[in-house]
DNA sequence: GAGACCAGGTCTTATTTAGAGACTGATATC
DNA sequence: GATATCAGTCTCTAAATAAGACCTGGTCTC
């Protein structure tokens, strides 16, 4: 065996299937919640729909290009829906698709890593910095 | 019950404990993991160490520039290891730090999951460019 | 009638990120 | 003596990403 390598972690195996990296899902699906403001809209949207003013006061700081960019990138993946209730203010929510709904075990779980582990990587990080650089002769 | 929403992803959660964007341990995580490399390079790594050559020659088309930048990332965070070995022509070996290691599974879930639902997310994409952007009349 | 709210669109900068390619210096081969 | 390997570094440029400010249009309030 090869020591515990998570199954469709292994290199050779995309190696052997003949890797193409535009092709790549894993690539294609962490440049989607891999960027700054998708994981975070994706968790807000967990919990129940909601609107776009909504998101746009819970979430800190992002703007509303940055939302609309966000909620259209969930929603050509599939993975949010929008309901247009056409009212006297226009009013817009979103929400998760069964599809959506489907990425949030996997990505809850990477976040329970981030959170459990990011105490050692903070001191990882704190002892690399401290390292010194350029070795004194 | 809140409806499914897997621990560590609620967001009024979040909000409730201060939420504090730059020191959020799941945007930490996710800027680095979510890299053009990093992912690859880390399950490169996870069958066995390996030499920066070695990795150049493997991972497809990454630059000595950015597996250097890529090593030194993971590095930094304590998710591999460098060693150096002062043969006539220099040696460097990475591997994963046991701290690397325990990243493996929710990476390796959320892999599983981009390749499972990939083909969805490509024929999602491909009707909602097909519609029409701008409504007709 | 001045302004606010809704859900954005647009336009112009910044900042970040990535890439190409030349250079290092010691050894080893041809 | 020209060239290659090893593990990088360096500079410069290009491309992607994000921020910020302002604009829309209809209704609603003051």
């Amino acid at each position: 065996m090869s020591g515990g390598v998570p199954p469709g972690l292994s290199f050779s195996e995309w190696q052997a299937a003949g890797f193409d990296a535009t092709a790549c899902p894993v690539r294609n699906v962490l440049d989607r919640i891999g960027d700054k403001w998708t994981a975070l809209t994706l968790s807000a949207l967990a919990e129940r729909p909601r609107r776009f003013s909504e998101l746009h006061r819970i979430i800190p700081d992002i703007s509303k290009r940055m939302l609309t960019q966000t909620l259209r990138g969930l929603e050509r993946d599939g993975l949010a829906t929008r309901h247009v209730f056409p009212t006297k203010p226009p009013s817009v929510e979103y929400r998760l698709s069964p599809l959506g709904r489907t990425v949030l075990p996997p990505l809850g779980g990477l976040v329970a890593w981030a959170a459990e582990n990011f105490p050692e990587i903070r001191r990882a990080r704190a002892r690399f910095d401290a390292m010194p650089e350029t070795g004194g002769e």
